[in-house]
DNA sequence: GCCGTTTTCGGCCCGACTGTTTTCAGTCG
């Protein structure tokens, strides 16, 4: 219920953006909605009393939840919908036409749709429609291309890979070059990339970045493209005394930002990407580092991966920031997979990889035989098991398997067969669709097997492509933490699962995790720091994460007080 | 609409770029 709450109160904020309403009143409907999103407790089961204890949740707004709760809608967003004429909000997702504008065209041209929009255009309505210059028409019919591509928001790797050889072209030319935004904070999609540069001249790094590109805008500090996958990129460039403030303020989140300048003004200070400034005089307190820059605000340096004004800032002012883990802290990868079933390189090749990434252990988890297709049997296991312990020098290896959670909870094997297992690994592949209370009993099941350690990618999500599966997480959540199963956070790009607001609220319920690359190649053995990024995003230290451990500690885990 | 290290009222982040505005509004992040 929490996130199709934030959905209306989304909605009801971009509605009252095109009626013209407060802009603040705006804006503090777009922080509950965040607010509700993330929040760790069903809203459904507060009262007023414990909803307005949500940040941005205030008496307006708990009325309207408690609303949506007892009849299923929200009154007063029914009236603002009969309000805006048809199509209005449709315009605005069209990139440079924002509220003011799309209400124009429909108050003056009737257009009610990005179609109708479209056409009008070809056949010359806009012109003489005041405030719309032969400039203006063609931003729009290109701001109609890019809306119907869809303007996907693209997955963290493929994001990385664009930035990384952004900033490794633009380096040369700069005192420093280096990724901002939502992708060093590890957002799990990317809608646009940010670069940030420092140069005392800005018109070289401005051509590299233009050259042979879309150019969308351009000026002597910043510049946006559209590169040829329909990504848009900005570049910033800064003076190297303000790289610290320019980072923090281009890694944003906007929310983070905010909240970051309201701490900044109730001090008589100025924050902007240019430094920390008095007020008053407009004297340059700090701007160096971004260490700097908190510090003069009485907050601790907060990691990236936190910065969604999402109780950062509370625990930064306390001295409360959590030691996060690191790509470094990994000892190992529980969760891979080889040639015998659907990998595509072999025992020796993926074990070679790992010995390489300097794991101290590392599991093999090939499929079990409930899933057909793979054409696993038990002899095959074995062999495979007998392989295992003949490889092995300088890296201990775990013989494991990924178990397949039948429609009931069950699993491929029985007892006898499971307890020959080092580790095993539980996933939901088919059967998505079961009701919310079947799915959380054949998972708490699951858990409840005495030999299932992980339960890999927990929601089956693909991002964009398939939705998460039904589940009642909290009982999920406490059905782990009493069996003594990890959940697993599933380094691949596609999946990120389980995802980081989930993961939250699972270490609150006292959860483990495992970060594992679920490879089905030597490169995806390489995956890892997106699920780190993730277990990030999710507020985890090293003692969260059961692959962190040292062996010893690992293998008690692993035996679940049997 | 929310909220309190000056406040229960009066604020609410800050700047870049574009276009057509002769002094600034709209849009974006």
């Amino acid at each position: 219920m929490n996130e199709q709450v934030a959905a209306l109160l989304r909605e009801y904020a971009e509605l009252t953006v095109i009626t013209g309403g407060d802009v603040f009143r705006v804006r503090n409907y777009e922080k509950a909605a965040r607010s509700i999103r993330g929040w760790p407790e069903d809203i459904a089961q507060l009262d007023l009393k414990a909803l307005r204890a949500i940040p941005g949740v205030g008496a307006s707004i708990a009325a309207k939840i408690a609303e949506f709760s007892q009849t299923g809608a929200i009154g007063a967003l029914d009236e603002l919908r009969a309000k805006i004429p048809p199509g209005v909000l449709e315009l605005t997702r069209v990139p440079g036409l924002g509220p003011r504008r799309a209400m124009q065209l429909s108050r003056e041209l009737g257009v009610q749709s990005v179609d109708d929009l479209a056409a009008a255009i070809k056949a010359g309505r806009l012109d003489g429609l005041a405030g719309f210059g032969a400039k203006s028409e063609e931003r729009i019919a290109s701001g109609i291309e890019v809306y119907r591509q869809g303007r996907e928001r693209v997955l963290l790797d493929v994001a990385l890979r664009t930035a990384t050889a952004m900033v490794d072209e633009l380096t040369p030319l700069s005192q420093r070059c280096a990724y901002a935004g939502s992708l060093r904070r590890w957002r799990e999609t990317i809608g646009d990339i940010d670069i940030l540069a420092a140069a005392g001249d800005s018109a070289p790094l401005m051509a590299a970045f233009s050259a042979g590109q879309e150019v969308v805008g351009s000026g002597p500090a910043k510049t946006t493209i559209r590169t040829a996958s329909g990504l848009t990129a900005d570049l910033r460039v800064v003076p190297l005394d303000a790289w610290g403030a320019a980072l923090q303020y281009f890694t944003g989140s906007t929310a983070h930002n905010v909240a970051i300048r309201q701490i900044a003004i109730r001090q008589k200070l100025k924050l902007s990407e240019y430094g920390l400034f008095e007020a008053d005089t407009d004297r340059l307190i700090v701007s160096r580092t971004e260490e700097e820059v908190y510090a003069r605000l009485g907050l601790a340096w907060i990691p990236p991966a936190l910065r969604e004004d999402r109780g950062e800032i509370e625990a930064a002012a306390q001295g409360r920031i959590p030691g996060l883990v690191r790509d470094n802290d990994l000892r190992g990868d529980l969760h891979t997979h080889t040639d015998l079933t659907d990998g595509t390189a072999s025992l020796e090749q993926m074990v070679a990889a790992a010995r390489r990434r300097g794991y101290e252990y590392y599991a093999v988890t090939d499929h079990a035989p409930d899933l057909i297709m793979q054409r696993m049997t038990d002899e095959k296991m074995l062999a495979q098991r007998d392989q295992v312990r003949a490889l092995g020098a300088g890296l201990e290896l775990l013989h494991g398997t990924e178990l397949n959670i039948g429609p009931d909870g069950s699993v491929d094997w029985e007892a006898g067969f499971l307890a020959g297992f080092d580790i095993c690994v539980a996933s939901v592949h088919s059967h998505f669709e079961q009701p919310r209370a079947e799915m959380t009993r054949r998972f708490v099941t699951a858990c409840e097997n005495p030999y299932v350690n992980v339960i890999g990618h927990p929601t089956t999500r693909r991002i964009g492509k398939r939705p998460p599966v039904k589940v009642d997480f909290g009982e999920l959540f406490r059905a782990c933490a009493r069996t003594g199963t990890a959940l697993e956070i599933n380094a691949s790009p596609q999946r990120l699962d389980l995802p980081s607001d989930q993961i939250r609220a699972a270490r609150d319920a006292g959860v483990k995790f495992a970060i594992d690359s679920d490879a089905h190649s030597v490169s995806e053995l390489g995956n890892m720091p997106y699920g780190t990024g993730t277990a990030q995003r999710g507020w985890l230290t090293p003692d969260d994460v059961i692959n962190t451990w040292p062996l010893e500690r690992l293998r008690a885990f692993l035996r679940k007080d049997r």
